[in-house]
DNA sequence: CCGAAAAGGTCATGCG
DNA sequence: CGCATGACCTTTTCGG
């Protein structure tokens, strides 16, 4: 469904797709749509951290352009998913050949209506194009015609020749009979004329209107053709036939030299003269002469034109134009007009002839040393030197697609399976001997001049006749026999001493071509003895337009399926787009899972990290080596991510919660057919500003519960038809006010989540920056250190570099409590609906590692317990070992993570400490490390007799708790050593569920929290059944008996999510 | 199995 | 000075 709606929004400009974003060139089919590099980048980076980008300030409609998409990074993440990209939508591997054929169909399809919507336009108004022609002459016409005669009187009188040879007359020759180490001056000064006079032909076409809107192989094709044939017509003022001179733009002569028909080169240089002469003759004005170029150059007749009607149009508007002009001008002589058309025909044959002589040139006929270069050049190519070579040595335009196929012999034919049928000097008719494909190979290279391809077959040749002092040209077929004959003689002369006749480089161009009419008439007439070849398509043989058997392409590996050349065309050019029928997502194979997992283990290490048994497949993600996390897109919220911009809102929800993950397991083991990767449809939401107080991504679901960064991953169904639908509705849901991902104005507190997270980043960065840098020199400083040394931070402080080491110092000591929190280790989070028997089963996972699947616990707490410093407690290596790693593991585990428990535990210990500090110093509470002990675990029981006390004032009940940096010895065991409140197994409980935090659960509302623990732990309870699970002497088992706590009927119904974000908010006041 | 194509990573660059 | 950007790079996936 979705494949047909992004090929309709496709658009191109020329052979490139371009970004379904901001319009500038796509670079591929990035997130499921065409999109340049900076979109791409730019959305993954948004997807990657999460970035709610600062809100529009102008309606949220900024028009994404190429130039101003940096200005807006709300609106351009919005066209982004708009566009339909999602990280649901990507797809890998090469694009299927049907999709890429589509796509190049779209393409020539909207190019071509470009070019017929363009040509409309401009064709409304023939007087702009006539204007705009003559303008394109005059600008681009190097010699003024009204100066012509002065400069040439002036040369005459200087006496001012060049004496070259004849050859070198041809513009277009000056270049390939150069000989690079002849810096003699003439060749210097033939170089540097014919070369910008080429160009200004180049210039010209640009400038005519309409040539630009023509496709680039067509303008190519156009301009190779043509060149010669502008420049004669331009520059036939040069030619001066009553004293025989033909002028250089750089104002020297050329003496014409005697008539000579046996040399090429005179021959062409006669039949220059004689068109200048004739051409002249006609007295057409500049306009009349920019006109007639132009329609000379526009010519639809063109071999290999792929847009010939477009041609045709504007050639037809251009001539009616001229006929007009003709008609104002010369109204005296109404044949003028159609005497001009013919000289179209003999500058197809002069440039016929142009071509021929370059055959001469290279064959070794011209007897002048100049051709030296070129004889060699043909001698190596014919000895089989590499491609590469050839290519490079002799000048050829290898872009014009001369093939490769090299045999070895220097002959080159599409297929080693092939049988030649006929040599002739036009090339070699081979019939491939699978299927009876006919072909041709040239055997003349390609040059510069393109002009000799089917074209010379089938356009008979000029015939001089010599009438006394003048010649004249006839087309003449017996002539044409001659010459044929003298060439082929020679082809044939070489083949038998060489061993063959072919060069090596081909012209495909009439390859795999029927023989033209013409051509099999003379073949059958004057060489009987070769072997008569089946034409395959007469008709089209005699068609002036190159049909498409005739292409080029028809021997590229595209070519049939391609309208042009798909080794010429950019990369981007031959993107798919993709059949969104099989769509998949497959990215998570590397990326993070909805909890925040790298889920993927590269193969050569998923073996031996499996082999631990001590580690279940689950855990893996968090036994990734650093390099591993860097190639996920799990390294960026990890340890390693990078620094984030301050222009990066974050919201506190953004931070993994742990009913999240929780759901997230639950409902991936549900649609195991879904992705898991990552909260993909959640962050696939348009960002929408932070409302501390309240989500950007929170929802209701159905149930009517707050989550937040979390929705219900669709069956796999809906992802597979494509995220673009799922992705506007998300933005109607997005823009509909009350809209959970509605846009929250309140920007006051939206400072202050800034301050936040400016802060967050600082230390976050800080932490980083110790971690990477200083964990071979020390371990990361203990959070109480950090806390009461402040300044005094770590051991690699004092490598760092003092700048380093004077913003260490104020965050330190501006955030202590930050700071202890990043250098802490966090908990996996347990996961209440895994079943028992899952847990229990599970031989990868050991009941250390279960039991450490409680919420946060201060590694202080375990490192600093005197019950582990002194040994005491270590009657258990395997618990040893759990705590060993589970230390380990805590500078791998996430950071967002960890933020969200530190902030809790702020708030226990706020609400346990100091303000019930001040109340005890009141008098109004008491409570020592043993009342925690004894409140919280051992004798639980009293818990509820203390909550019952004042619950009008539940703070001012609740006994002194010291936190859970001191936590101290609280029990004994049988031995009578005594132990801090533990799990079962040893864990160390969790502070929130000790003594009067336990009170203070109920009085903050934290009961959903807390009953979810619990349930939780009663579960886990189940493990401890069995003696052997529990070592001798280890904590006692808690009583999990106790019922849930229910809300006093007095307090607000308020989340735990609420209170977390109001406290955050005066966390940040303060 | 090769190579096209897209993903994520990297870092010079320019801008605020 | 710090950060977003995007061109270019490496890695990974998948069609042929």
């Amino acid at each position: 469904m979705g494949k047909e709606a992004s090929l309709d929004g496709l658009e191109f400009d020329g052979d490139t797709v371009l970004c379904r974003v901001c319009g500038d060139k796509a670079s591929g089919f990035h997130y499921g749509v065409h999109a340049c590099e900076g979109c791409k980048g730019f959305f993954r980076r948004s997807i990657q951290q999460k970035i709610q980008y600062r809100p529009c300030l102008k309606n949220q409609q900024c028009n994404i352009m190429r130039v101003n998409r940096n200005r807006c990074q709300y609106c351009r993440l919005k066209k982004c998913i708009a566009v339909g990209m999602s990280r649901d939508a990507v797809r890998f591997g090469r694009v299927p050949k049907k999709e890429k054929a589509r796509i190049i169909e779209q393409m020539h399809r909207v190019n071509c209506q470009t070019q017929v919507n363009q040509l409309h336009t401009l064709l409304q108004n023939p007087d702009d194009l006539i204007q705009a022609v003559i303008l394109a002459h005059r600008q681009t016409n190097t010699i003024p015609p009204q100066n012509v005669q002065s400069m040439r009187e002036a040369a005459l009188c200087n006496n001012d020749f060049l004496n070259v040879p004849a050859h070198m007359a041809c513009p277009l020759n000056a270049q390939l009979a150069r000989d690079p180490n002849d810096n003699s001056p003439e060749w210097e000064d033939f170089y540097d004329f014919y070369t910008p006079a080429i160009i200004s032909v180049v210039n010209f076409a640009k400038s005519v209107p309409g040539f630009c809107i023509l496709n680039q192989d067509d303008q190519v094709t156009l301009l190779k053709a043509a060149t010669f044939e502008v420049l004669l017509v331009r520059h036939a003022c040069l030619f001066d036939t009553e004293n025989g001179t033909m002028m250089f733009t750089c104002g020297k002569l050329f003496k014409r030299p005697p008539p000579d028909s046996t040399n090429s080169a005179g021959f062409l240089l006669d039949s220059m003269f004689d068109f200048a002469e004739r051409f002249n003759m006609l007295k057409l004005a500049e306009e009349e002469i920019a006109l007639f170029s132009a329609i000379v150059l526009l010519s639809p007749d063109r071999p290999g034109l792929r847009n010939v009607e477009q041609i045709e149009k504007l050639q037809n508007k251009l001539t009616e134009s001229l006929q007009t002009v003709i008609n104002t001008n010369h109204k005296e002589d109404t044949t003028l007009f159609a005497k001009l058309l013919m000289k179209t025909t003999d500058l197809r044959t002069l440039n016929t002839l142009h071509s021929e002589k370059s055959i001469g040139q290279t064959e070794g006929e011209s007897g002048d040393g100049k051709m030296e270069t070129n004889k060699t050049i043909s001698d190596s190519r014919s000895e089989g030197s590499s491609p590469s070579d050839q290519s490079g040595a002799t000048g050829y335009d290898s872009g014009c697609g001369s093939y490769d196929g090299s045999t070895g012999s220097g002959i080159r034919f599409p297929n080693d399976a092939h049988q030649v049928v006929l040599k002739t000097p036009y090339g070699t008719f081979y019939k491939e001997e699978n299927a009876g494909y006919y072909g041709l190979v040239p055997d003349i290279p390609r040059r510069r001049c393109h002009t000799l391809d089917r074209e010379t077959v089938t356009r008979p040749r000029l015939h001089t006749i010599d009438e006394g002092n003048r010649r004249r040209n006839t087309l003449d077929r017996d002539y044409m026999n001659k010459m044929v004959n003298k060439l082929s003689d020679k082809l044939e002369k070489r083949a038998a001493i060489r061993g063959d006749s072919m060069p090596p480089s081909i012209c495909n161009s009439a390859a795999s071509s029927p023989i033209p009419e013409e051509f099999h008439a003379y073949l059958n007439r004057t060489h009987h003895d070769f072997i008569p070849i089946s034409m395959a398509d007469s008709t089209s043989a005699c068609s002036s337009r190159a049909s498409p058997a005739f292409s080029r392409d028809s021997l590229l590996p595209f070519g049939s399926s391609s309208p042009g050349s798909p080794n010429s065309r950019s990369r981007s050019g031959s993107m798919g787009q993709d059949e969104f029928g099989p769509m998949r997502p497959r990215c998570y194979s590397f990326h993070m899972n909805s909890e925040g997992r790298a889920s993927r283990v590269p193969r050569n290490l998923s073996a031996s990290m499996y082999s631990d048994e001590r580690i279940s497949p689950d855990d893996l993600q968090y036994r990734l080596n650093p390099e591993m996390r860097r190639g996920s897109v799990g390294a960026s919220f990890g340890p390693y991510a990078r620094k984030k911009s301050p222009l990066a809102e974050r919201s506190s929800d953004y931070l993994p919660k742990f009913s999240d993950n929780f759901i997230s397991q639950e409902h991936k083991l549900q649609r195991p057919g879904c992705t898991d990767s990552y909260e993909s449809s959640s962050l696939l939401r348009i960002p929408v500003p932070i409302a501390p107080g309240g989500s950007l991504w929170q929802h209701r679901s159905p149930s009517g519960h707050l989550k937040s960064s979390f929705k219900p991953i669709p069956p796999r169904e809906e992802c597979q038809q494509g995220s673009q639908d799922t992705q506007k509705e998300e933005i109607k849901e997005a823009e509909q006010p009350g809209s959970p991902m509605a846009v929250d104005k309140d920007d006051e507190s939206e400072d202050k989540v800034k301050i936040f997270h400016k802060k967050f980043d600082k230390l976050r960065k800080h932490h980083i920056h110790n971690n990477t840098h200083g964990e071979e020199k020390s371990r990361p400083t203990t959070p109480d250190n950090s806390a009461s040394n402040g300044s005094k931070s770590n051991d690699s402080a004092a490598t760092e570099p003092k700048k380093n080491e004077k913003a260490k110092k104020s965050t330190i000591e501006a955030h202590p409590q930050l700071f202890a929190h990043l250098n802490s280790p966090v908990q996996k989070p347990y996961n209440p609906f895994m079943s028992h028997q899952q847990l229990v089963t599970s031989n990868n996972l050991g009941r250390d590692q279960l039991l450490l699947n409680v919420p946060r616990v201060m590694k202080s707490t375990v490192q600093k317990s005197p019950f582990v410093d002194n040994g005491v407690h270590q009657k258990s290596d395997s618990q040893m070992e759990s705590r060993k790693e589970f230390a380990g593991d805590m500078a791998d585990r996430d950071l967002h993570h960890s933020t969200k428990l530190h902030l809790k535990d702020k708030l226990l210990r706020k609400y346990d400490s100091t303000e019930n500090l001040s109340k005890i110093d009141q008098g109004q509470g008491h409570a020592s490390n043993e009342n925690v002990a004894n409140h919280g675990i051992v004798e639980n029981g009293q818990n509820s007799a203390m909550l019952g006390d004042n619950q009008s004032n539940p703070f001012a009940q609740m006994p002194r708790y010291n936190g859970p940096h001191l936590m101290g010895p609280v029990g004994q065991n049988a031995q009578g050593m005594v132990y801090p409140p533990m799990y079962p197994g040893g864990a160390p409980m969790h502070p929130a569920f000790i003594g009067a935090a336990y009170n203070s659960i109920q009085a903050m509302n934290l009961l959903p929290a807390y009953n979810q623990h619990l349930a939780g732990m009663q579960q886990l309870a189940q493990l401890c059944v069995n003696p052997h699970n529990r070592g001798e002497g280890e904590g006692q088992p808690l009583n999990l008996t106790r019922p849930p706590l229910t809300m006093p009927s007095n307090m607000p119904q308020v989340t735990l999510e609420e209170i977390l974000d109001r406290k955050i908010k005066e966390e940040i006041s303060s």
